[in-house]
RNA sequence: GGCCUUAUCGUCUAACGGUUAGGACAUCGGCUUUUCAAGCCGGUAAUCUGGGUUCAAUUCCCAGUAGGGUCACCA
């Protein structure tokens, strides 16, 4: 009985091609759940054997975005570990040398084509319709491999292969999955389907996580495996995360942006991790909003969705605004100053905020709608715009001259929320609706549909410029 | 085209073969409030189609349909 519990290993392996998208993010993720739910090691690698696609900067760029959303790595190139380097180009003679393990099984040999006369060969199949098979061509002699050409794989056996994926459940492939694949380049380097394995080998990888684009190389990887003579990780696919507007694969090209974008945009890392889990996954009850540590409790591999989940910027925003009510006061107060713009950071806009926030916890929607602009920036409206619903233009005018009366006798020391509050109602119980001179008097103050209310409009500006800014919409009512 | 794979409200999803098919976002309506916003309450809304298996199918099997992935000296 095979009852002894092997410690669970699972490792993100990005390529340093570019900025991390929510897809990347969302496979780190999960990769990362995995191992921590089960006390086990999480390892970052770097896959850079690309030289040509490689983008400097890029590998800064994944620590950040890691570390921003608070998923920490137990080994990997900065912090090392036992099973170091974890940059695959300094691994280059560890490739070469199970290269030379499987040159000598006979498992491999030197690919005698030129990229070109693979490609005609490639081409003839396709018109042909049929499926290219490089196997098919596979010389009977080779040279000894000198390194100036491609080592090409030799499948072992050309099989049928059934296989068992923690997410998709049994998944099985024809023997057409199985061709004989390039194993180094001429430039040297290994390709990812060798030497992540030889990785996943050398590190003691348990559980290997990655897109549902590689289902259909497993049997290739399967293969690998049986030529190496090791026993295969347990494998684990995770479906795509699909663009808004169809059901292509959310990529770079269809709106799928940088992550610290989000950051930016003003997207806790709290709801990042929150929205990402729930994208294809889902925990056995109804509770939808969990810190890091709470998934990690709850989550379960195989409870994960096998089809794509559409992306909601929606339900991305609902989320955060359920992360912003949770967040203690003194986070509270640190990410509104980074998410105002600098005029803003004056001493009574931080109190109206975190008020206003008490109530709405959406100071995304305050910064993107210029909710806070009115400090500044002198209102532009029209006419209708200040007048309440039924009204007209001559009542509203009228409102805001008994508005204007009573501000301007308020003394410059009794000028605050508290008492134009107290002043301004008292006009409003005089009214039919307290809107008739409750909306005109915030509209003429801030100008903005949404805004906060009038009082503390009032407090901010200053009793100068609240008569002036009613004074000028009362010009224009009349 | 070959191979692989997926399918529950508009969206994300729940439902050991027996539920009035549940929740969330969005939407719609109402309430509340100090104008909006926010908040609260409620409504509309789904098992792709056709065959089986079964006393009973969203659930198991087969086919169809529709979608997705993959067929690189990219990962």
């Amino acid at each position: 009985m095979e009852n002894q519990t092997q410690k669970v290993v699972t490792r993100f392996a990005p390529s340093p091609t570019g900025f991390m998208h929510v897809g990347n993010l969302r496979t780190a993720l999960f990769t990362y759940f995995l191992a921590k739910k089960n006390n086990g090691t999480f390892i970052l690698r770097i896959e850079d054997t690309d030289k040509a696609r490689e983008v400097e900067g890029s590998i800064d760029h994944i620590y950040k975005v890691l570390k921003w959303v608070g998923i920490n790595w137990d080994e990997g190139p900065d912090i090392g570990g036992p099973n170091g380097p974890y940059v695959q180009s300094e691994r280059l003679d560890l490739y070469k040398k199970y290269a030379q393990k499987l040159i000598e099984k006979g498992l491999a040999y030197p690919d005698p084509f030129t990229e070109e006369e693979v490609e005609v060969m490639r081409n003839k199949a396709i018109e042909e319709k049929r499926a290219f098979l490089f196997r098919e061509h596979r010389p009977d002699h080779f040279d000894v491999w000198d390194g100036t050409k491609p080592l090409r794989f030799r499948v072992p056996e050309v099989k049928e292969f059934h296989w068992h994926d923690l997410v998709f459940g049994d998944l099985s492939a024809g023997a057409e999955a199985l061709d004989d694949y390039i194993l180094i380049k001429s430039d040297g380097y290994p390709t990812y389907n060798f030497c992540h394995i030889v990785d996943d080998i050398e590190m003691g990888v348990t559980h290997v996580v990655r897109g549902q684009e590689y289902v259909s190389s497993t049997p290739k990887y399967l293969s690998m495996y049986e030529a190496l003579e090791v026993k295969p990780p347990i494998f684990i696919c995770l479906p795509h995360i699909l663009g808004k507007d169809g059901n292509k694969k959310l990529g770079k090209r269809d709106g799928s942006k940088d992550v610290m974008e989000y950051n930016e945009e003003g997207y806790l890392p709290e709801t990042m991790i929150n929205f990402l889990a729930f994208l294809g996954w889902h925990p056995s009850d109804d509770k939808e909003i969990f810190t890091i540590e709470e998934l990690i409790r709850v989550f379960d591999i195989e409870r994960t969705q096998k089809s794509g989940a559409q992306w909601s910027d929606d339900k991305l925003d609902w989320m955060n605004k359920e992360h912003i009510k949770r967040l203690p006061e003194v986070k509270l107060k640190e990410y509104i100053f980074a998410q105002l713009p600098k005029e803003l950071h004056i001493g009574k806009i931080i109190p109206l905020i975190m008020e206003r926030i008490s109530k709405s916890s959406d100071i995304q929607n305050m910064v993107e709608n210029h909710e806070l602009d009115f400090f500044y920036k002198e209102p532009v409206y029209a006419k209708e715009k200040l007048i309440y619903k039924n009204t007209d233009a001559n009542t509203t005018s009228n409102n805001l001259s008994l508005a204007l009366d009573v501000i301007e006798k308020t003394n410059d020391e009794d000028f605050n929320s508290d008492n134009i509050k107290i002043f301004m109602m008292e006009i409003a119980d005089g009214l039919e609706n307290r809107g008739q001179i409750l909306h005109p008097l915030r509209f003429a103050l801030s100008g903005l549909d949404k805004s906060p209310d009038p009082f503390i409009l009032a407090d901010i500006l200053g009793k100068k410029e609240t008569i002036s800014r009613i004074n000028k919409a009362i010009s224009i009512l009349n």
